[in-house]
DNA sequence: GCCGATTGTGAATCTATATTCACAACAGGA
DNA sequence: TCCTGTTGTGAATATAGATTCACAATCGGC
């Protein structure tokens, strides 16, 4: 039975969105083309009307990826005028985010995409950077404020951020939700407040 | 030219270690049987000799990271006493090891092994937890002798430990070691230390 | 209603890799 | 020295999965 023909717009984020979902079930070894199609409702020949190939799919993932973590840095800052009150609800949407897609700190944090060309691994690096900067912003902000130590860099106290979340991202995902890491995230962030209010 | 003929036993960990560097410099993507052997300096079909086939190299893989990291643990518990130094230490060690071995990051908090079989990733888990709770153990000894605070319970310090580094691994990775990882560690430990002490 | 362009399909192809196997070389013990 | 088990080799096999292609269905503009 054919699929209902849908825009070539339309099709590429249906397929990136699909492969995001499937990367985060499975690892990057299980993606294949024909899991993807499967998933969006096509037959595999069909990705290449929207694709290159699955290269290109990956990095339309990777893209998504970006998109969705700066969303949150720009709502936060929308919402909330506080550094401190940013940090900790961007903390809550990353956590959100990241139960809504096992896929994001394994694909950011692991360069599994990195496999392919390395144009991939420069531009994971770039996707992570940006991330870094926004939050490394709202840091600066704080500083100025005087909410925020001065005495430590701003992209450090926005690395250690992530390191809030990364490891038990991880641990959650390897545990099939059994680790819970809206807990965890909530306690360490007890630990990061001290550490970096000025 | 036929190789040297070795015990089997020394092959397995010549093989091992030869997969963890690959992991190293390409993904889990590139890993081919065929790549390790060469690096082994062996034909792709003589590792079957040693190994049920790839999976299980790649189990052995994660038995020797896990091997690395319990012996940094093991050290400085052994070198140093205090647990604010032995910690310090452990983050020194830690960031050796990774520049050593640009695998062990990825390769612990990517779930790029989990792919296989679901037993890889429950010893995945597992690995991580030993360390962790390794960690945790130092923490909690300092937690007792009033250098660490106790409000916070001791893995969530842990974890965050391993969050100190973990970002700044992957930056490193992907920037081909542009990144500062050595002195990104530094900078953030004072961080993390004034978060954690009494 | 007609036409070109776009999208979907199924079969065929092509390639990369894991894996197997029969055979060769070698080691060490009897 | 002979025998047996172990390790290494190269060729052959198997398979999964990406990609291509000729053809069909559908859409939008005229």
């Amino acid at each position: 039975m054919a699929a209902e023909k849908l825009d070539t717009e339309i099709r590429r984020e249906q397929i990136a969105e699909a492969a995001l979902q499937l990367l985060g079930t499975h690892g990057i070894r299980q993606l294949s083309v024909a899991a993807v199609a499967e998933q969006v409702g096509l037959v595999p020949s069909a990705i290449y009307r929207h694709f290159e190939g699955k290269e290109e799919v990956l990095g339309a993932v990777l893209e998504l990826i970006g998109e969705r973590l700066m969303a949150n840095v720009e709502a936060v800052c929308r919402e909330w005028t506080g550094s401190l009150e940013r940090l900790e609800r961007l903390l809550d949407r990353h956590v959100q985010l990241i139960r809504e897609n096992q896929a994001i700190p394994r694909v950011m944090f692991s360069d599994e995409m990195a496999g392919g060309d390395s144009r991939r691994k420069a531009k994971t690096y770039e996707t992570i950077r940006t991330y870094l900067r926004g939050v490394a912003k709202i840091v600066r902000q704080g500083q100025k404020a005087g909410e925020i130590r001065s005495d430590v860099q701003a992209d450090a106290i926005a690395m250690l951020f992530v390191g809030i979340i990364q490891p038990g991202a991880v641990l959650w995902h390897l545990s099939d939700g059994q680790f819970d890491i809206t807990r965890h995230a909530k306690r360490t962030w007890r630990l990061y407040r001290d550490a970096i209010v000025a």
